[in-house]
DNA sequence: GCTTCGCATGGAA
DNA sequence: GTTCCATGCGAAG
């Protein structure tokens, strides 16, 4: 069988129309020669009239290998297209759902193919041979040469996979002008298969073997083989075809956005390919028709071309490519690292409108992401696949830029964990200030093509489900400081420092944030976990609605008391004055609030340090009660139950957490045990139920003056202001022993109160010591506050 | 006393 | 039961 892409890849010297079926001398006086399809080289193929003509007229497939397999028809208008062959190459695209769509047709369904991001990529890939060198040479340059080898990076869309060679970083190919005439020609969308693969299908075949690998680049769908098959870049009509697309040197893969639904930014992407030599070198690749891929001896041709192969083989080799465990397509990875990335976050990325843009993964931010301590958490996966192999657990500095171009090194590198890896990025504090990330925000990595260059993007957690507002975003990266060079240069030089040079400059921006102490700025209306100090908390309560409090004076210290729960609301904050008074409850901005948080911590963190020095930490203690109240009881009571001893308390702490044996741990206690551990927690247990009884009482009597009641609602407890007023008294030290005091004297008075009734603790058998006090009825103590009270 | 580093832990998937 | 990963924490600087 002939086919055009059997025919010498470069336009012969002589002139003979390149249809190798027509080798019809073209007459020098037939000026200008009629023009065909474009090659790998760039070039276009030089037809006869006839020829030229039955081309143009989309007749050419039917005229020379009408009888060839390969042939397909539209899925849209039922047309008959000859897929794979180079000559009909820009006549048709892959739909999502399978099958093909010729050019015309997909414009009818522009509006509903979803996922287009991902089947325009994975028809890039499709037809993508790989193309290793040139990127990973350039990431290596900067990293450890020996350190490892760069992955595969796209593959993750489809069904792309690893070679256990080298990966490539970035590939093109040229659909010869075809797919970049229909981006230019306004076609919105490259309709391709959405294909699902194997990779832990192996066979045993040699995953060296380079014509697997060679196929491997060709990337050819399974799913589909039918479509896949044929656009893969050998050409099915020709026995002796390598490829049918032509390298197209230093020209580089295109991406067009195109107006898109918010949820799935469609993308077209034009394709070129840029080829670089074995020696980094950007070559155009010129093979002739009878070079077989065995002859093809440059390790980049070896990437590059499929051998001839039949159908079977191709199969077979399709799952070989397949077979590196550690290629991970994109539906193997958790949704949640799929990249979503928008089309403004594309053109924010793509400054350069010569690259290309592959979207890898994105993740967002955990609070310790985030946070000052500079390390990005990488999904395993995801690191594996596109980021560069490595064997140390040191790793290597990883260049990435962000979105408004500024170049960052990271350290790539990974903790051995439970007999596997744990991989991040350190150093990237910097990098996320300047992006003004916060936790819950999202990073989205991408490569720019044909660079292979890591492109960080972000998007903020609250236009998740909005386009980033390119001025928003603008702003963001202008705020942030650019990094200074010379920090860059120590760091290459350095290699191993990079983090700890990359963090200096923001240390004390990091250290505003403070997310040690357990802040969290609070921005956004997305949910997000929520530690806050007492203080910070208290600024999120405000009283209930057409609550009025009953002012109860304790130790000469006024409090509010509430009947109802205080409401948690963000956006509201709740001024109160030094006293802990509080009153009206404002709207502040997300701003103010994030800035009152941050000075707060600043002052708590000093009174912590004044107060250290207590055998109980008093505000971890404040802290604790803080997230318990943020969080809620229920939620706390079984996530705070010790299994070890109390961690933040010191070593003699005798606190009823630091006493008792792990849960579940330690002897069986008797009903009647009367061991140091029974007696107080069968006092605190009758405190409780004194205190609701009291309450109940108090209720029912509905008694308005409350006020020296010494009794603190279960509902509120801790009280917010009390703990409020704890906290911001002449110190920490002196409020929180005015609140052990408080509950130690309510411990005492009404147990001595009581004790004539039932209220002596040893005479409570029906309690069960092996259980949790906590977990009874009454949802009230907690069992950090247990610290709290005197023992 | 603070920061960084490296590992361990435990909840979640 | 396994793996992943967010985070805690101790050691070291």
């Amino acid at each position: 069988m002939s086919s055009p892409s059997s025919a010498p890849v470069a336009a012969p010297a002589a002139k003979i129309c390149f249809n190798t079926q027509c080798k019809e001398s073209i007459a020098d006086h037939i000026a200008p020669r009629r023009r065909g399809w474009r090659l790998r080289s760039g070039e276009i193929a030089e037809l006869c009239d006839r020829c030229s003509s039955s081309f143009e007229q989309g007749t050419f497939c039917e005229t020379f290998h009408s009888n060839d397999s390969g042939w397909r028809n539209c899925e849209t208008c039922g047309k008959r297209v000859h897929c794979g062959c180079i000559a009909s190459a820009q006549s048709y695209g892959f739909l999502d759902a399978g099958g093909i769509e010729c050019i015309p047709c997909p414009r009818k369904s522009l509006a509903t193919a979803p996922n287009q991001i991902s089947s325009s990529l994975m028809f890039m890939q499709q037809h993508a041979p790989e193309r290793r060198d040139s990127p990973a040479k350039t990431w290596r340059s900067m990293a450890n040469p020996l350190s490892g080898q760069w992955r595969q990076a796209s593959h993750m869309w489809n069904m792309t996979m690893q070679s256990d060679l080298q990966q490539r970083l970035s590939y093109e190919f040229d659909r010869p002008s075809s797919i970049e005439k229909l981006a230019h020609g306004g076609r919105h969308s490259i309709a391709t298969h959405e294909k699902k693969f194997e990779p832990e299908r192996k066979t045993n075949t040699d995953l060296n073997n380079i014509s697997r690998d060679k196929y491997i680049h060709g990337n050819a769908g399974e799913n589909d083989p039918m479509s896949t098959r044929k656009s893969v870049s050998t050409d099915p009509c020709s026995t002796s075809s390598i490829v049918n697309f032509e390298a197209k040197p230093n020209s580089s893969i295109k991406l067009q956005q195109l107006p898109v639904t918010k949820e799935n930014s469609s993308i077209l992407i034009s394709l070129s390919a840029s080829f670089p030599s074995s020696n980094g070198v950007k070559e155009p690749m010129k093979l002739s028709s009878n070079q077989s891929p065995s002859q093809i001896t440059t390790p980049l041709s070896k990437q590059f071309y499929p051998q001839r192969m039949n159908e079977a083989e191709l199969q077979v080799q399709m799952r070989n490519g397949r077979t590196r465990v550690d290629a991970y397509p994109r539906t193997q990875l958790l949704p949640r690292y799929w990249p979503r990335i928008t089309n403004q976050e594309l053109q924010q990325i793509s400054g350069d409108p010569q690259s290309s843009i592959t979207p890898l993964f994105e993740k967002m931010l955990s609070a310790s992401d985030a946070g000052r301590i500079g390390r990005l958490v990488l999904p395993k996966k995801c690191a594996e696949a596109y980021f560069p192999t490595i064997s140390q657990p040191e790793g290597l500095p990883l260049k990435v830029q962000d979105a408004s171009g500024k170049d960052w090194i990271f350290q790539f590198r990974f903790w051995p964990n439970n007999n596997s890896r744990m991989y991040v990025l350190e150093g990237v504090t910097p990098c996320i200030q300047a992006m003004q990330l916060q936790a819950g925000d999202t990073v989205t990595f991408s490569r720019i093509d044909p660079e292979g260059k890591l492109v960080m993007g972000f998007r903020k957690a609250s236009s998740s489900s909005n386009e980033q507002d390119p001025e928003t975003h603008k702003s963001s990266t202008d705020i942030s400081p650019p990094p200074e060079a010379d920090q860059i240069t120590s760091l290459i030089q350095k290699d191993g420092s990079t983090s700890k040079l990359l963090q200096v400059p923001s240390k004390r921006k990091a250290k505003a944030l403070g997310l040690k102490s357990n802040c969290l700025r609070i921005e956004n209306e997305e949910p997000m976990e929520l530690k806050l100090t007492w203080e910070e908390a208290q600024m999120l309560l405000c009283p209930p609605p057409n609550s009025s409090p009953s002012i109860v004076v304790i130790e000469g210290l006024e409090f509010e008391e509430y009947e109802e729960a205080p409401v948690l609301g963000k956006r509201t904050y709740l001024t109160s004055d030094q006293a802990g008074s509080s009153s009206s409850a404002q709207e502040l901005s997300l701003e103010q609030i994030a800035n009152m948080v941050s000075c707060k911590s600043g002052i708590l963190k000093k009174r912590k340090a004044k107060a250290k020095g207590d055998n109980v930490e008093v505000s971890d203690g404040l802290d604790t009660l803080a997230n318990l109240a943020i969080l809620g009881y229920s939620e706390n009571r079984q996530s705070s139950q010790p299994t070890t001893r109390h961690p933040r308390h010191k070593p003699g702490c005798t606190c009823i957490v630091c006493i008792q044996p792990p849960s579940g741990k330690g002897p069986k206690h008797k009903p009647h045990c009367t061991c140091n551990v029974c007696l107080t927690v069968k006092r605190r247990f009758r405190t409780l139920e004194l205190r609701r009884e009291k309450r109940q009482s108090e209720k029912e009597s509905e008694m308005p003056g409350k006020q020296q009641s010494p009794v603190l609602p279960p509902e509120v407890l801790p009280q917010p202001g009390s703990m409020d007023a704890a906290s911001t008294g002449p110190s920490d030290e002196v409020a929180t022993q005015k609140v052990d005091k408080l509950i130690a004297d309510t411990v005492v008075d009404e147990a001595s109160e009581h004790r004539t009734t039932s209220a002596s603790p040893h005479k409570t058998p029906q309690i069960d010591l092996n259980i949790q006090p906590e977990r009874e009825e009454e949802p009230l103590v907690q069992p950090q506050a247990v610290s709290l009270v005197p023992y």
